[in-house]
DNA sequence: TTGAAAGCGGTACCAC
DNA sequence: GTGGTACCGCTTTCAA
């Protein structure tokens, strides 16, 4: 009497039930041009049948019938967190579903490359957008064979152009600029500038300082680069160089996050901010009012990211090949 | 000449491409135990194909043969982000890869109720995991008829039991608990809690202010409850309000960020802390570490999150019905 | 007006 | 030993 997990019901139970075919109960159910004649009363008794049996069409077979692709799978390292990912991935995930596609976020695991594009390949999505450190060539190309756009997100655009392969990429360079600026624009000519230490956040952090010295040769000012983790410890080894090797007048921190390390570390060196050491993030979380002194940072603006969202799902749907950077670095200037 | 977008290639562009029968490529490419006898050659010439057309197989078609679910669905509000939700993210999904499931999430959109799950079951999933707010009797119910377990996040085990829902918590009346006794043990009597307005935190907000009730029983101490948004404006009126009343002795501010805010606003108004207030968190982020001065808080401890995430697996494979509650509040003491 | 049947891309049984 | 073929659930053409 071991009664076995149910399983779902299939369109010939609806059939069987009702007493019509299976034909029929397809055409009721999606209303399709085919049946346009069958009278009210079938139609009742599909749609009853279908209700108390809970049925619900199976996609997988459904697609595999009709031949169409509607899956939208997002891969993301969990670097790209936080509220600006978070309303992009909203923006990107209605604008899909009015073009009649479902978003899905795919692989917390770290697969990448060729084995995790055979993965994806084989739910056969409409495309893909993933972290660039997910893409290799050999796994873009296999994609590209069955008809996949792929869109890599923080792929360099000038590496992919003419590949087929899209990108949408937020200017580091262009943050590390606004806050080199900011900081110059202060008077400050003596910076640093902090390097994540981990890897993905890392090639951000690069350009990023590359910015930072651009803005820093417009004003003739130094930047020295400090590596650091996201941790308490980390930030206060950064200050205590300093204090050895003499306080740098401004810092940008790479991020809010790792700034507020930073700051909780110069405060607890004694340091007065911004009297000996200014400080600028970078994102404008809300952390930076919760800090006193309330920190300084740069925020990305940009077109609604609905309207990014509704760019990219064209893209999808005709895929071609774009390059997107929508965001615009604003400085912020607070406190410190 | 509109040369259309290529579509993936199929067993049978494989098999003819080998001069082989489709059963030969299924074999070979499975290495099944039907086809033992295919002699290599062959095998390689059929590799050798499938490579060349980047051929890789349908997972739609392939479980519409073998009747596999595959799929387990985590369908998530964004209320639920931050490291620990991550973390447990993480080790979900490694535990479910590794007993042959694949963890997807879906729904960045608000759909509930039985139209949500009309779409999850679409998608013949071998398990649905999602936020309690989504979920409706009628939506797990039509779940539960084609034979798919569902995970309640959040929801109440004392209401789902029996009812074959299963249901993953965490303990906010035991975190506000944690976070009173902090705050009594302290020797305060005058206490005030914070609930967030929002409707996603406040459910949660409510747990975790009948924990701080209990443990001020405990201690003959007095509560006081402030409705508060997460903005720093927000924090200001809360704090006038104290002004006004007169300030609480020791404050739960809900979480180390609503928290944070309340630092800021204290701070502002010339209030020492702790001195004149004390404060503490909940969620033991980082973050408490950048705020001078650091934030009391309290961690969730528990057993490892892919333990937890295995017997969660079980489920899914077992179908049983379970209510899991695997984190322990441990207050940690900082300089508020 | 209704329904039989073909076929989508795979797998695996079973007859050659 | 090999490979033809039935079949999974569903849509849609076409004939009755």
């Amino acid at each position: 009497m071991t009664s076995s997990r149910p399983r779902p019901a299939t369109i010939g139970d609806i059939a069987r039930r009702a007493g019509v075919s299976t034909a029929a109960v397809s055409y009721v159910l999606n209303d399709a041009p085919g049946g346009a004649r069958i009278p009210e009363e079938t139609r009742e008794r599909v749609r009853a049948a279908a209700d108390e049996m809970g049925y619900v069409p199976g996609a997988g077979a459904r697609s595999l019938r009709t031949g169409a692709r509607d899956l939208v799978l997002y891969v993301r390292s969990d670097a790209a967190q936080g509220p600006l990912a978070s309303e992009f991935l909203h923006g990107l995930s209605r604008a899909l579903r009015g073009l009649g596609y479902t978003l899905m976020q795919y692989g917390a695991e770290r697969d990448r490359g060729l084995e995790a594009a055979r993965a994806w390949a084989a739910l056969r999505p409409a495309a893909v957008l993933a972290d660039d450190d997910r893409l290799t060539r050999a796994g873009v190309e296999l994609l590209a064979k069955g008809g996949v756009p792929v869109v890599g997100l923080g792929s360099d655009p000038e590496r992919a152009r003419g590949t087929g392969l899209s990108t949408l990429v937020m200017d580091h360079r262009a943050i590390g600029r606004a806050a080199g600026r900011h900081l110059a624009g202060r008077g400050y000519r003596d910076l640093a500038a902090v390097l994540p230490a981990g890897p993905p956040l890392r090639a951000m952090g690069g350009e990023r300082v590359e910015g930072v010295r651009e803005a820093a040769a417009e004003a003739g000012a130094a930047v020295r680069v400090h590596d650091m983790a996201y941790s308490p410890e980390s930030a206060a080894e950064v200050v205590a160089g300093w204090r050895e090797e003499g306080l740098p007048r401004g810092v940008f921190g790479y991020n809010d996050e790792f700034s507020g390390l930073l700051l909780g570390a110069l405060l607890d060196a004694g340091v007065r901010v911004p009297e000996e050491v200014g400080l600028v993030g970078a994102d404008d979380l809300v952390l930076c009012r919760m800090l006193r002194p309330a920190l300084s940072s740069v925020r990305m603006d940009g077109e609604s990211s609905s309207a990014t969202a509704l760019r990219i799902a064209e893209v999808i749907a005709g895929g071609a090949e774009v390059h997107l950077s929508p965001w615009t670095p604003v400085p912020v200037r607070r406190a410190t």
